[in-house]
DNA sequence: TAACTGACTCGGC
DNA sequence: AGCCGAGCCAGTT
């Protein structure tokens, strides 16, 4: 943030909220897909969102990242990158290089904060889970 | 209590 | 080619 303050959301039309029904929160289903991630291997925030159900919600997928720190089960949260496969959630870890050195720990490479050869390491659970 | 924010993404202009 | 608006859920102010 930085330059001009805008403010969202003019009007809302109609809530339509989508009940999912699982008795645990969104939170807990986005952890549980992102510790399916394979070791070595990347996805993004868009295609958990999306495995789930909630396409438009990928925004919130990252925002359980913030929340994953901390878990007991660890979640691997180095290993969801946005869409283009940029590191955009570094800052929010300990250090902030810590994302970079796991991903490269697991033997992905990692250049100006994105992902080598993306597209190759992308792990769609759509596909690999077969939903 | 209402409103805002945020590790995103897509479609329009 | 780049900026703007909108949709999503939960925690904070």
């Amino acid at each position: 943030m930085a330059k001009t303050i805008k403010k969202k959301s003019a009007a809302k039309p109609l809530p339509e909220v989508k009940k999912p029904d699982s008795q645990f929160s969104f939170f807990e289903n986005v952890w549980a897909v992102v510790r399916l991630i394979p070791k070595g291997r990347v996805t993004s925030y868009g295609a958990i969102a999306k495995y789930l159900g909630t396409a438009k919600s990928s925004r919130m997928v990252g925002y359980a990242m913030n929340a994953s720190f901390g878990q007991k089960p660890k979640v691997p949260a180095h290993r969801v990158l946005n869409r283009n496969g940029l590191l955009t959630g570094r800052h929010h870890f300990n250090p902030p290089e810590a994302m970079q050195e796991r991903l490269e720990a697991e033997g992905i490479k990692v250049k100006k904060d994105q992902v080598v050869d993306f597209e190759k390491l992308f792990w769609d659970p759509m596909k690999q889970l077969d939903i």
